[in-house]
DNA sequence: TATTGTTATACTCTATAACTATA
DNA sequence: TATAGTTATAGAGTATAACAATA
């Protein structure tokens, strides 16, 4: 348990970090901004999934899900095919034309992070993936907590998301 | 050096953590936004500032700043002199309002932080947040970097962003 | 001529709500 | 009746460019 003063050390760097995020975002194609990166990401990782598993991964409502992935299809770089199981799905699936960017954007992405933080070891990069990690498991757990000010409850129980370590876990879709 | 793995690992972290910020965005009272309550920390930590001083600290292109500070200057929560040294510029101080708005916001966005992250020691804490300034730093830093794909050179230079380090640096303005 | 700051415009991401088609 | 997904709408954040006032 650390003191007030910790967290909002803690607090200032979350907001400094939007930094970061826009550096990165600069440097993504035109036409693949980071929300459709984001799908590509995910597929590639996962595997085909239903749009209400991708949205579960991604962590926002599915009505942005939906938003992203219809960007992403009508560039050709995934497929969504019927999911013969229940007629309201559909399975989504990267093309090999949404393979090849994606191995194009990983490349440059991390190509890019290698440079900014030449100095750093693998042990520390691994250190900092591995406590952001963990930051998001303990926003994920517990979905209990409320100390919401304004709007009402937004989410319902929320099915947990899985891969809260840094290692790749087993597929579970 | 850390290898393609690791960033990769790390990538998907970066993403995921939107999540995070999400979560802490809810719990702003309706009228100050996350935008509204970075100016005011800024404010508070720092002292009183120009626009120029804070956009550099935000990270974000001046235009930005000025929209977030129309805000909460509309609202009474910071006041904007005439600097007398420059007729250009408006020195951005808090008001009593502002002042005690920001001390209500930090504490409950500490105290939401404590309630989500009541099994992180005091250590881990304060691990995540010096990796996290360092990172930013490592962004900072030798702006000469440049992988971008689009767009022109978007910032100038660009005046080298105190406080890299996880304590309380002295107040250089 | 360069710099400080403001404003207009446009784009991305997000959430809520209304809607459809299926279960 | 409930769920999967889509779409319309609205709000926040950001960047670029054009502009005003001053240096």
């Amino acid at each position: 348990m650390a003191e007030q003063a910790r967290y909002e050390e803690l607090i200032r760097q979350f907001s400094a970090f939007g930094a970061v995020k826009r550096e990165m975002g600069r440097m993504m194609p035109s036409e693949c901004p980071a929300g459709s990166a984001a799908v590509l990401t995910l597929l590639g990782r996962y595997g085909d999934m239903r749009m209400s598993r991708l949205s579960e991964l991604l962590a926002v409502d599915m009505s942005v899900t939906s938003r992203h992935v219809a960007h992403v299809a009508e560039r050709g770089w995934i497929e969504r095919s019927p999911d013969p199981a229940d007629k309201r799905s559909r399975i989504l699936r990267l093309t090999p034309a949404g393979r090849s960017l994606l191995d194009q954007l990983s490349r440059r992405t991390c190509q890019m992070l290698a440079e900014r933080m030449s100095d750093w070891s693998d042990d520390e990069v691994a250190q900092l993936t591995a406590l952001m990690a963990r930051l998001r498991a303990s926003f994920d757990d517990t979905r209990s907590h409320d100390t919401r000010t304004h709007g009402p409850e937004p989410r319902p129980p929320a099915p947990p998301v899985l891969e809260q370590t840094t290692r790749t876990p087993a597929i579970t879709q």
